[in-house]
DNA sequence: TGTACATCAGTGAACGCGCGTTCACTGATGTAC
DNA sequence: TGTACATCAGTGAACGCGCGTTCACTGATGTAC
């Protein structure tokens, strides 16, 4: 049967919503059609009504994913005292970690987007953009390389995140986060 | 038929030396047993001569990747002069960067490892391993923190060689590995 | 404003396919005598 | 040293299963008049 307009755009962003967080949580491959359509509540036919492929919907997912992490760098950009200490205590934290689902696409589908190769353009559009803020809203103590501290500070950022969450030992996963946090905040 | 035992165990050993790259350049999830097996020139029904299930191929294959990365390190820390940058050149190279099959597993597969779990006691050895081996091994500019310098060199040569794989843009690739190796040699 | 009908998002059965795993069978090797 | 036979790695067909995708069908909505 038909449904009404605004029914079906919010239905829409259901589905991208549901599957910007479990491919984050699971990875794009282990997560199938029926599991995102089950979490947004619908069975999996009406899928192709709202997207040609899973390789479409994965495109839009992590564009998704892409949008809301920005939120994250907007809410440190807004610190009127320590910008780049409340980024890194943000995304260096356990929560992040343990909080795949609504964290960073890079820590989360960067080997996997690095290897499907279709959505490549779209993380390194993310990276530019992530660097170009990050220089522009951060102090940086050594001045004239600026770009090249931006890029240490994100490397190091995801990947702390992603060995923090391969080390199945709490201690160790903790100390990866503490210590890459101390080094970054201290240059 | 029945077959002599060294022939057994070289196809054991190419076995393992196989499913170590294909893992690594395509992710354990994405590579099926019937590949491996073609990989290593055998049918698949045999490889439940030789493992018992995927998952203990994955896991004797991660182990595989882990001993041989290792002896990167072991050929850097060799060096007379400047093992720190014999280590950051070799890993932080578009080499390294195009060849995951052969390059450092936890570039490779990390994400996946968070996510299966089974193997994150591997990955935790390895990571300790290391790290105490290059705080031991390497020049450090700051006395006090060696291990914490560690640790941000080791998140930021993972991340960077991750990112670099995933943002297709070459130039942001290559200035991503060499901003990050001109950052952690400056230390 | 009321009526007739085309639209199309959603349902659930069905498709072909490749996956991990099992199994009956083969036959040279290694062992017992 | 020679003979008889148990072993077991490898082959290839077959298993059930879940995947992405397709399809006939439904029926309230939105549109044309």
């Amino acid at each position: 049967m038909r449904y009404p307009a605004e029914e079906t755009a919010e239905k829409h962003r259901r589905l991208l919503n549901v599957a910007a967080a479990m491919f984050r949580e699971r990875g794009i491959d282990a997560v199938s059609v029926s599991e995102v359509m089950k979490g947004a509540g619908m069975t999996h036919g009406a899928f192709y009504s709202h997207f040609a492929s899973k390789e479409d919907l994965a495109s839009a997912a992590i564009q998704e994913a892409i949008e809301q992490s920005n939120t994250t760098l907007d809410q440190a950009l807004a610190d009127p005292i320590a910008p780049k200490e409340a980024y890194l205590d943000a995304y260096l934290s356990p929560e992040h970690r343990d909080r795949a689902q609504e964290g960073c696409p890079l820590a989360a589908l960067a080997i996997e987007i690095g290897r499907r190769k279709t959505d490549t353009p779209l993380l390194a559009d993310h990276v530019k953009a992530l660097l170009r803020r990050v220089v522009a809203g951060f102090r940086w103590s050594v001045r004239g390389s600026e770009r090249d501290q931006a890029i240490l500070m994100t490397s190091a950022m995801v990947g702390a995140i992603i060995l923090s969450r391969a080390v199945g030992d709490p201690d160790l996963s903790d100390e990866i986060l503490a210590a890459t946090r101390r080094q970054l905040a201290a240059r």
